[in-house]
DNA sequence: CCAGATGGTGGAACCGGTTCCATCAATCTC
DNA sequence: GAGATTGATGGAACCGGTTCCACCATCTGG
């Protein structure tokens, strides 16, 4: 048994108040729109009827009439990553400055993915998709791609989709430089699980970046001492644990993410090790927690990411010029209490 | 210049398959919906029309006809609380699992609400609205309760409107038994801000059960140890710098919530204390990061309370029972570090 | 003074579904 | 075997907007 708008009161439509002014419905569409060509007496009565019927647009019958959803959709890695939560707030600010619902969508494992990316390739849903830290692949991709829905990926990379990401590189070398100031020479990394997952590739750009740091030293990464697991807290111990307890452990660990990095943190605790007396240990987003546990970190501009994917967004709905394919923005350092010199350079 | 569904090709209509499949549209319509009255090689034709010009339904055009838009609204505040957000993961689970959307507002100040609440009571908007820890007030909950939108609250009471709450008492009541075991006297409290703000008071609540635990033991609350700021580490430092800096401090201080806590904490530190050993610390919501710090906190059932708000939102729109107007999830102590015996019981 | 512009306006057609009613054949009932 | 019931089906009407076209006054220039 199915129950059909008999809740509340049945709102006035537009000819209701046509009726009531006396005028045709076109022309109270014509006032609503602000458009031009309504004599000034005609438009205060269709406005004085509207008030009087207390009356409000349905924005489904607008949607269906104007072949716009209004509503753009949102796909993103598990909703419960922090930095993730500080882009879509971003977005969801900007979105709504433009009058625009947002749906958001999570897409945790690649088969939720590829189930998220179908639907929303489906004509009419939403006029527009930001992805945040997933990029639709394989199959979903040529789906969207031929449903000609305007795509803006964040955190991500894709041939031909316009994207915003942050300068990866320059963040893993800025941190490498760091320690390197500090003195530290042998560097362990811990990341996230590589390739094909959901298809982003942070950690690893990241990783090339203290990489190209270290190099400039000459100096390498000894492969021991990177190690990629779940991007969790337990993954970052986990990974810190198996590097720390080699032959020749490092003195310092650079973590992809800052929730990597408190793994890191309580590996260190776990085997008695100082912070940073006897192992510097940098994050990498700055996330509000950052700050609560004194970790030395890489700011990222995450909630500008958002608006910055919007502002993209809108644009490519729009036809407005389509600017470039790829938007990076800047990151910094942030040090705090989780890195200073090596102890045995004391 | 608008334009108009210009883009991709355009998809097949309802009509497309019915004269494809030489059958009427009425009869495609009951295909797709999966009502009976359907010869079997009818429903095979309708079926392989359908595949092949890939025909999905326009969302939009059924939500018009059906009058319903298919959405629920959530609002809350600010949409970096960490608890929020585990709330709202757990209405993002339910709501896609029942096929429907989810529009998400936040509203940080009581204007902002204000305007969203009114931009929700607009007819046809949302078929129904969940609120977090903010509360449609005034002439706002007048508007959205005579269009008689269905609306379900999580962490907020009001007359007269279903809503989902963790037991604030019992869970206070558990923080002052757990010192008091622990031997414990001088308890103190820091706390959100007071009354009228947002509509919500559940910081209060557990400054009650905190109370009542120690009335148990004809102990009080010394009102000096008791103070309330801005729901923010920074609050919860300034508000314990405060009861701290006393003339006879208490040994331990329970926290409305876990950003609070982590704001005593500091202040802890800035002032030289050790936790747990000169103070413990008891927070509340047992999000992410309390165990980062290893946070002694009351758990709420936060992603649950999401759920469960769907579930009574979905009974109420679709008019199957009432259901009671309060529901309450139980809480439970999750002991970690930072509460301990006072020293001086040593 | 008249053809042609132009501002203002009404309303049919359309967007793409759902639903209800009329119809018709097949089966059932007594 | 006539009348009633039931299953299957087509299609018009409807949901509530937007848009386009036809039409009517005015106003303008020649």
């Amino acid at each position: 048994m199915i129950m059909r708008g008999t809740r509340g009161k049945v709102s006035a439509t537009i000819a209701d108040v046509a009726r009531r002014a006396g005028v045709g419905v076109g022309t109270v569409s014509r006032v609503l729109n602000d458009r031009p060509k309504v004599g000034a007496q005609t438009r205060a009565r269709v406005l004085a009827a509207i008030e009087e019927l207390k009356y409000v647009p349905s924005e489904t019958a607008r949607r269906l009439s104007l072949r716009r959803t209004q509503t753009i959709a949102v796909v993103s890695v598990h909703l419960v990553i922090p930095s993730v939560i500080e882009r879509i707030h971003g977005i969801e600010r900007s979105l709504t400055a433009a009058g625009l619902d947002m749906i958001i969508r999570n897409a945790e494992t690649v088969e939720r993915r590829d189930e998220v990316v179908r639907e929303i390739a489906r004509a009419g849903r939403v006029d527009g998709a930001i992805f945040i830290s997933v990029a639709p692949q394989g199959e979903g991709q040529e789906e969207i791609s031929a449903s000609g829905l305007p795509v803006v990926l964040i955190d991500a990379r894709r041939p031909g989709v316009p994207h915003i990401v942050c300068d990866d590189v320059e963040g893993g070398r800025i941190a490498g430089r760091h320690l390197l100031e500090l003195g530290h020479t042998r560097i362990g990394f811990v990341g996230d699980p590589p390739s094909p997952r959901l298809g982003v590739r942070s950690s690893r750009t990241r990783l090339r970046g203290v990489t190209e740091a270290l190099q400039e030293c000459a100096l390498r990464i000894d492969p021991s001492h990177i190690a990629e697991g779940e991007h969790s807290r337990l993954g970052g111990q986990q990974s810190a644990r198996k590097i720390l307890s080699g032959a020749n452990p490092p003195t310092a660990i650079v973590a992809a993410n800052d929730t990597l990095a408190f793994g890191v943190l309580q590996a260190a605790r776990d085997l008695g090790l100082e912070v940073p007396g006897d192992l510097s240990v940098l994050g990498y987003d700055d996330i509000d927690a950052a700050d609560l546990v004194q970790l030395t970190t890489i700011h990222q501009p995450l909630r500008e990411s958002g608006t910055e994917a919007v502002r993209r967004l809108l644009a490519a709905i729009d036809g407005t010029g389509k600017g470039p394919l790829r938007t990076v923005l800047p990151v910094h350092l942030i040090v705090r209490g989780t890195t200073g010199p090596p102890r045995t350079s004391l």
